[in-house]
DNA sequence: TCACGCTCTATTGTAGACAGTAGTCAGATG
DNA sequence: CATCTGACTACTGTCTACAATAGAGCGTGA
């Protein structure tokens, strides 16, 4: 999804480009829960930390404001992007929209080479549940997800896909603590399996209905509890969430 | 969609911030065609040009990467996105999506006031009509696009709107020229109010039918047929509209 | 005691300069 | 005559330094 599709040329070995090694960097400590939503992100404290200089600082700064994960106020510093309720709501909405989509248009997988990356991934995770990482499973399964709209040969729709699932990520670890689905690791890669399955068959409904099931509407209650930011339609969402699921 | 929402702090008087000046005078010399697609991005010669350095002149080149108007090859500059077939198959799809699913989040508008910034953008709209503004026109018809896309309470799905209307009136800068729509100002006007007209009444299929019947087919056919880049799925798609249009 | 204004500090926005790399062209050699 | 190698040029990536702004804390006056 990245700069290996530049105009062509595989890049092997790439530039390290302070920018890009810096918002790594950042994004790691903000997907691992180092900085949690609402703490202020400092230019000058991160640049002896990260041990870069501030301009490529601020250009990661830039880069994770437009993957959702962190917000700029005009001069008043940047801050990890705070949670509301509103916020699940629309990650989770437009998630669910996207990857739909990508399944609508790509998942009578035109050729079967096409499923490699959903297949990777998918041992990656399994070998992960089977160790008992858990955040690597998590992170896996993102990834896996991102394959399957990979599926779809879209590149914008992959790209928007890919912002939605950080952020999913960062809600994610607000409740890394409170969360109890460690005993479903096996249970998270069998489904992740069953996906696969499905796709290989090149039913599109199946397909659908199996994300439709997977999707994290367990963690969601927990999760949306700690919240504040409802909105008439975010309240509205989560009504409907808890009686249909 | 913007600064506006920025912490329910409305900012009347803004710091005109020379990043944001710098995008906004580029996206604008992109949209106006002055840069064409493929045309390279060379800083030093804007900086001369805009009169800004080049730290915030690179910042805005980043921010109209995310919006999907210039591309960034790693150590070798930038350019204005060209645009290949599968890249309109790609925004024009994706731009459907994400209306329809705003239509169906906010089209039984659930305060009369929402409705405002539609009403403005359509006024706009009939103004520049009348006075044969063609490139106004085009202008206040994404922006009466936006608002209703608007209506949905959907930030992120705004904004992924926003920056796919922007790179579609980069698509449309291709064929100005050869474009001959222009004894359609009118009926777009009408076309427009019609739609307001259905949102009004609060009928979402109507709003619906008349945002696929309303789309660009006409004029799709005559930019793709001047790019080159085509992929078996923008194929299928264009023969299908084709077949359908 | 409270409200207002001021100063001061911390932090961001911007500028200019330097270093390193990719692409290009000329020259030499087979 | 073709091909490879070398230096050159232009551009980007990065750094340090300066200017300007917003927020906090304190002092003064009513």
């Amino acid at each position: 999804m990245d700069g290996a599709t530049n105009a062509g040329v595989a890049r092997i070995v790439g530039p390290p480009s302070m920018s890009k090694l810096a918002s790594d960097a950042l994004r790691t400590m903000i997907l691992s829960g180092e900085l949690r939503p609402g703490d202020r992100v400092v230019e000058n404290r991160l640049t002896v930390q990260l041990g870069v200089s501030r301009p490529p600082l601020r250009e990661a700064l830039k880069e994770l404001e437009y993957e959702g994960l962190v917000v700029q106020h005009p001069r008043r510093g940047a801050v990890v992007t705070p949670i509301t309720q509103h916020d699940v709501y629309e990650i989770v909405t437009m998630r669910e929209e996207l990857e739909t989509m990508a399944v609508r248009l790509g998942v009578p997988v035109r050729s079967p080479e096409l499923l490699r990356p959903v297949a990777d991934a998918l041992r990656a995770l399994e070998r992960a549940a089977e160790g008992g990482d858990e955040a690597a499973v998590t992170a896996h399964g993102f990834a896996f997800h991102l394959a399957v709209v990979g599926l779809g040969g879209h590149r914008r729709l992959a790209d928007a896909y890919r912002a939605l699932a950080l952020q999913m990520q960062l809600c994610m670890g607000l409740n890394r603590r409170a969360r109890k689905d460690r005993e479903d690791l096996a249970g998270n890669a069998a489904r992740h399996r069953e996906l696969l399955r499905v796709i290989e068959a090149g039913d599109q409904d199946a397909t659908l209905a199996a994300l439709a099931a997977h999707g994290h509407r367990t963690f969601l209650a927990e999760i949306v509890d700690g919240l504040g930011g409802a909105t008439p339609r975010s309240r509205e969402w989560l009504r409907e969430l808890r009686e249909n699921g």
